[in-house]
DNA sequence: ATGGTTGCTTAGCAA
């Protein structure tokens, strides 16, 4: 099984990127977010045609995120449903193929000291604890997405620089591994131990020419999911060319259950 | 410390 995750910045504006990288590179299970969208609004028929099938929680303007896949997509679960009173959508789950998948879009934080500070860092814990509610580490399980969060110095062109930021704070970092220590393995890591592999570049600045990148896109996998992962990747040319989304598609591909 | 860019929505916010 090769599962992609792309945040994508605007399902509508990138939708002919989206579907020509879904015609080349042909993945079984596709975790979107920042789709921008609405559920109704979502291009369905457009990414049907291409022989997926689509899960949506949409939110307009900001946030939303989706699963699509080849295969029935089963058990779909939307938002923490923790009770906490939560307008954003950021998290959708669903049973592809005997795989747990869970795609998430975590807040970027704003400024560190800022609510949205605050909001990001809760939320990270409120995703432990819906995994601690909803998951079992021992199953075939992948949480991918946007975690706005670089795990290591490695994962940052320069690490001293963003220390201070809501990408790279050591509180951020932090709460990512209370995620993480669920039981979950870093896919990319499993397979590349270097430096420079990047998945966000901002905008402006010249940051993507540059190569001032970070890694905060992750395809996360409990134990026996890992076990099975036979490769993983980043598609940095998907950042190439006109009107890329600003972050590039990753991906680890996962030999079939026994 | 500010500014640089993109997207949604329509001047300003979010990233």
């Amino acid at each position: 099984m090769k599962l992609a995750c792309w945040n994508v910045n605007s399902v509508r504006a990138r939708l002919p990127r989206v579907l020509a990288w879904l015609e080349k590179e042909k993945p079984d299970v596709v975790c979107l977010q920042e789709l921008k969208v609405e559920d109704a609004e979502f291009p369905s028929l457009e990414i049907e045609a291409l022989g997926y099938r689509a899960v949506v929680h949409g939110q307009r303007t900001y946030n939303g995120v989706g699963i699509l896949a080849r295969g029935e997509l089963r058990d779909v679960v939307r938002g923490l449903g923790d009770g906490v009173d939560d307008p954003q959508a950021r998290l959708i789950a669903a049973s592809v193929d005997g795989v747990r998948v869970v795609c998430v879009y975590v807040p970027n934080g704003g400024e560190v000291g800022s609510d949205k500070w605050d909001y990001k860092r809760a939320w990270l814990r409120r995703l432990r604890q819906w995994l601690d509610r909803n998951a079992d580490p021992k199953q075939p399980l992948v949480l991918c997405g946007d975690f706005n969060v670089s795990p290591e110095a490695r994962d940052v062109h320069d690490p001293a620089a963003w220390e201070d930021s809501v990408l790279y704070h050591p509180e951020a970092r932090a709460a990512l591994q209370e995620v993480t220590a669920f039981g979950l393995r870093d896919t990319l890591r499993l397979h590349h131990a270097d430096a420079g592999l990047y998945s966000w570049w901002d905008y402006r600045m010249l940051a993507f020419p540059k190569n001032r990148g970070l890694r905060i896109d992750l395809v996360l996998a409990t134990e026996p999911l890992a076990a099975r992962c036979v490769a993983a990747g980043i598609h940095r040319d998907e950042r190439k060319g006109k009107q890329p989304s600003d972050h590039a598609p990753v991906w680890a591909e996962f030999a079939p259950g026994t």
